[in-house]
DNA sequence: CGTACCCGACCGAACGGTCGGTCGGGAGAA
DNA sequence: TTCTCCCGACCGACCGTTCGGTCGGGTACG
């Protein structure tokens, strides 16, 4: 066997790229460079450009996908479902970085990204939607759109971590990480009462 | 007096279009006919694409910075002071939403964009210090590196705004908004045992 | 008449993508 | 074992287009 290029070592490699450069800040030529192949060779495993992107936004989409599918389908109550899902989106995260990142950067401008906003959406009512069942299993009376914000509040938060976290960069690993998300968002970490836990 | 326009008024037009194609999706060709007129024109008002993006990042650190210069300056508790931060960022990043998109976006790749990223993380760390006060003052112990990780969640929630709220196109207002993110960071809004109120 | 504002025409460089062709290793027949 | 054929991986050269930016000149207001 040779020392050769699959599909997805092309893809990992082009998605650590733009997540240092952004997608339309990356050319075909840095992704060959970073490759170490030619850019001629580069469209030998990629029909273009915008397949790449295709092919990493729909690794994170998929993995949060049965990620819900799996959580939804369990007994626990409501509010526990919540909290489980919020801390496993954070895992999740944390464990594809650059596919997330592409996923929340898209903004809509070609037929790709358009997809990766609409399958986002879906996300983010299926969030809504633990959110609320959350609210009235706790006797919380809410205003009806208030889960849905509160949704993309959530997204939003777990999301950024996209943005400066590096596995094995620095002092906090990923468990430790998850641990802080979850106790600002469900024990109010912030406002220093929470259950006496050192984070 | 003329129907002309003046800087300020480009630095608008860009952000807007910045701010649904992103800085490297758009073209001095998209400014100039978001504006209205030639691309030439746009020339006598700015010196550069970049000096666009300068400007704009500028406005939502200026804001920031005289903000917490003004709330540092308080004689109230450290968790009051926090409180107040978060409250009035919320507000801010929704009155600056394009300024703001162009700031957390930036991914430092030329130098004005590696500016804004220093610049950024002198606003992490005083928030981070904000946080280390409030948990210090409220007798919590902590790791000595988890305000920093905090003062970057709650940025990050407050920051995505950006990508979806856009004021006056939905039910919810910037107050509600900004009550919202409040009761979840501080109020654990999102475990169902707020204080009873309703959003 | 100066100056602020704006224009059409244009430039070199970089862009995403295509082309014809090279190279080495695996499979099948003798 | 050797010869032949094939195919996936790769390459240099090149395509038309778009990029950020420039230039010389026009025009209308103070």
């Amino acid at each position: 066997m040779r020392n050769t290029l699959a599909l997805d070592d092309v893809v990992d490699i082009a998605l650590i790229v733009f997540l240092e450069q952004g997608y339309d800040g990356t050319s075909m030529a840095d992704l060959s460079a970073a490759a170490g192949i030619t850019k001629s060779s580069l469209y030998h495993h990629v029909s273009s450009k915008e397949e790449l992107l295709r092919l990493g936004i729909d690794r994170a989409l998929s993995a949060q996908k049965a990620m819900l599918d799996e959580e939804e389908a369990t007994d626990r109550t409501p509010s526990e479902r919540l909290r489980t899902v919020t801390r496993r989106t954070c895992m999740l995260i944390v464990s594809l970085i650059p596919e997330t990142a592409v996923l929340v950067r898209a903004r809509g401008r070609t037929e790709t990204e358009q997809w990766a906003i609409r399958e986002r959406r879906l996300l983010d009512d299926r969030l809504a939607k633990l959110i609320a069942h959350s609210w009235a299993y706790e006797g919380r009376s809410f205003d009806s759109s208030a889960p849905a914000v509160a949704a993309r509040l959530v997204f939003g938060m777990l999301s950024s971590v996209v943005d400066w976290y590096r596995p094995g960069h620095g002092p906090f690993d990923a468990e430790l990480l998850a641990e802080l998300a979850d106790q600002i968002l469900f024990d109010a970490a912030l406002a220093g009462d929470a259950r006496s836990q050192t984070v």
